[in-house]
DNA sequence: TTGTAGGCGTTATCAT
DNA sequence: ATGATAACGCCTACAA
C-alpha cells in the first residue's frame, strides 16, 4: 500500500486525467455527475488526502498564521493563543507558535523563519527588549498582514487588539478610593512597554480627579515578579505618610507585596488594600483572594483572529483596525 | 519592488541559471568561488528569501511537527509545548499547535488536518474521551512518527515520554506515612486515563508496604477540579474512621479539598495533611503552600522533541523509545 | 564548473 | 465535459 496517494493515482485507475479528478474533488461545475461520483468513490477507497503543501505553493496561500509571544507558558499568552486557535481552526488555518523570549534577535529570527514558511499573517505581542523595529517593516513589505495584541508598536498599516490599560489603571485606582483608600501607591512595570505607562497614567488621573495627591516615592518601578513586589513594599514602608493601598500593575508583584506586608505585620486589606493586574489563576485561590484586572485574554486572541480574517477577506483595501478591549475589575477581598 | 524574489530573479540578473544560484546558496562544492560570491551578494542585495514551501514539496519534508493537546492554556501543557518549541526551533522545525478539547472527533480532525499539512512528526497527549484509536494507526500508516507525552495509548512502533505516575503515587503516599499519617484517603481522577490508575496503584502499594489499610470509601473518584475536591471531602468526613491525610491526583481537587476542610473547621495540615499533583503555580502561593508532585513538564517536552529528532535521524530503523521521567515531590507545609 | 530538464502535487487556462 | 499543458519555487541527476 502506497502511503502517498495523488490525484494522478486516482486518474490512472479511472482512465481519466488528473485535471478531471481535481475538478471533481473541488466541486467544479464543469463536470458530469457520473464521473464526479466515480472520482469521489475512488478517492475514498484509495484514502486520498490532499497535499496542502502543493496547494499552498500553487496558490500562494499557506493557510498558516504565525504567532510570536515572549513565552508560551505564561497563562496570559497561552489563553490568547487558545483564543486565536479556536477562532482560526474552523476556517482552515493552522497556527505556528514561536517564542521571542523577550529577545529582539530571537524575535527577528522568528519573523524571518515564519516568512520563509510563507505564513498568511503574523500576530505578535512585542518583546519588551525590542528597540529596533525594522523586522516589522520587513514583514509588511512582503504584504503579510501584521496584527499586534496586547503589546504594540506604533506603525502605519497594522491592526491592533489591546486592552484599555489607561482605563484599567483608572478603574483600579478609583475602586481603591471609593473603598476608603487615601494614600495609594503604585507598583509599575518596565516602562519600555507602553502598557505600564498607560496603567500608570490611569492611576495618576484617578488620583487627580479625586483630589488625592501622590507623594514622592509612591510610584515604584520594578520587574513584574514576586521579588520586585517585596522590594517595593520594603521601600514604601519607610515613607511618611505610609500608603494604605497599593495598585500593582502585575499580579506577581502584588503577591510579593502581600507576602512582604504580612511579614512586616501588616494586614491585607485592613491595613493596606491591594489590587493586582492580569487575573492570574492564583489570585482567586489565595486565602485573601486578590482583587485584580481581568484582561479577557481568550477574547483578545479571538478578536485578533477575527481582525486577521477581515484583513485577508478585504485584500483590496488594506484596512487598519484598532480594537480596544475593556478591562474587567475582579473585586475580591484584598481591596475591601 | 517585487515582494517575492526567486532564484530565477537572481539568475536573470547575473546571466546564469537558477540551478547555479541554487548550488551557490546551498554551499554545493561544485561551483566556483567567484560565482558563489556574486550570487550571495546579489541574493543579499535583492533580499532573497527561500520559499520553504517549495523546498518542502520537493523534498517531502515540511520541517514542521504537529502538537495536539487537550487545551493549550493549561499550565502543564503550555510548559510542555515550551519545551518542545525550544528544543525543535534551533533545528529548523516549526511547531503547529492544535487542541483536541478532550474530544475524540476534534482529535481526529486535528490529525487529518496535520497530515494534510505534511507534518514530519506528531506529538500527542491523548484526549481522555478518545475510545477509538484508528486515527493513530492512520498516522503511522503514513510513516509519520508519533510520540506520546504524558497520556499515551498502547501501540507498537510509537515512542512515549511519560511520568512515572506509579512512583509518584507511591512517593506521595509514603511521604504522608513517614510524616505520621495513619489513615490516608485518595482523590482519583478519570479512570479512562491510565495516569490516574497508576497514581492510585502507587498509592495502594505504599499502603500495603507499610501495613496501612484502606477502608471502604477512602478512594474517591471524581473530576480534577475544585468542585470535585469539595464534594469528595464532604463524603470522606462522614466516614469512620476519619482520614487524617489526603493524597489527591490533582492540585485543583486538592485545593477544593482544603477549602472544604477549612469550611468544616478542620485544619491543614494539623488535622488533615494534603498532597496534590502537578505543581500548579498556585500551590506554591497559598498561605499553606500545598505539597505536590512536580512533573517537570518543560523537560518532558524537551525529551519528546529529542526522541522525535532521533526518530527522523534513524529513519532506516524505526525505533521505539519509552522515556520515563521521575516525579519530584515538592514538600510544602500542607503535608507536614 | 555550469546548463538543461524533470518532477514534487495542485490548479488554472487553454483547447478539444 | 474532458484532456493537455503550464505554472508555483526549488533541487538534482544528467549532460555538456
Amino acid at each position: 500500500m502506497k502511503d502517498k496517494i495523488t490525484i494522478y493515482d486516482i486518474a490512472k485507475k479511472l482512465n481519466i486525467t488528473a485535471a478531471t479528478v481535481s475538478r471533481a474533488l473541488n466541486n467544479n461545475p464543469k463536470i458530469s455527475e457520473s464521473t464526479r461520483k466515480k472520482v469521489l468513490a475512488m478517492a475514498d477507497e484509495m484514502h486520498y488526502e490532499q497535499n496542502k503543501l502543493a496547494l499552498a505553493l500553487k496558490s500562494g496561500k499557506s493557510n498558516t498564521v504565525g504567532v510570536v509571544v515572549p513565552f508560551i507558558d505564561r497563562n496570559f499568552f497561552s489563553s490568547i493563543i487558545r483564543g486565536i486557535e479556536e477562532e482560526l481552526y474552523p476556517k482552515g488555518y493552522h497556527v505556528i507558535i514561536c517564542q521571542s523570549q523577550e529577545d529582539e534577535q530571537k524575535e527577528l529570527k522568528n519573523f524571518n523563519a515564519l516568512l520563509n514558511a510563507q505564513i498568511d499573517g503574523l500576530m505578535v505581542s512585542v518583546s519588551k527588549n525590542t528597540k529596533n523595529f525594522d523586522h516589522f517593516d520587513h514583514v509588511l513589505k512582503k504584504k503579510v498582514p501584521v496584527i499586534f495584541f496586547d503589546r504594540k508598536v506604533d506603525m502605519k498599516g497594522v491592526s491592533t487588539v489591546t486592552l484599555d490599560d489607561y482605563k484599567a489603571g483608572y478603574e483600579a485606582t478609583k475602586h481603591l478610593i471609593v473603598n476608603g483608600a487615601k494614600r495609594i501607591a503604585h507598583l509599575s512595570g518596565d516602562w519600555a512597554l507602553d502598557i505600564y505607562q498607560r496603567r500608570m497614567a490611569g492611576y495618576k488621573q484617578a488620583l487627580v480627579d479625586h483630589n488625592i495627591d501622590c507623594p514622592e516615592g509612591y510610584v515604584v518601578k520594578g520587574q513584574s515578579d514576586i521579588g520586585a513586589g517585596k522590594k517595593a513594599v520594603k521601600k514604601l514602608m519607610k515613607l511618611d505618610p505610609l500608603p494604605d493601598a497599593i495598585f500593582s500593575a502585575s499580579d506577581f508583584a502584588a503577591l510579593g507585596a502581600i507576602q512582604q506586608l504580612k511579614e512586616m505585620g501588616m494586614r491585607v486589606p485592613e491595613d493596606v488594600k491591594v489590587v493586582g493586574f492580569s487575573n492570574e489563576p492564583f489570585t482567586k485561590f489565595m486565602e485573601v483572594p486578590i482583587t485584580t484586572v481581568d484582561q479577557s485574554p481568550m477574547e483578545m486572541g479571538m478578536m485578533a483572529a477575527k481582525v486577521f480574517l477581515e484583513q485577508v477577506k478585504n485584500t483590496s483595501v488594506p484596512i487598519e483596525k484598532n480594537v480596544v478591549i475593556a478591562p474587567k475589575l475582579k473585586i475580591r477581598k484584598s481591596s475591601l
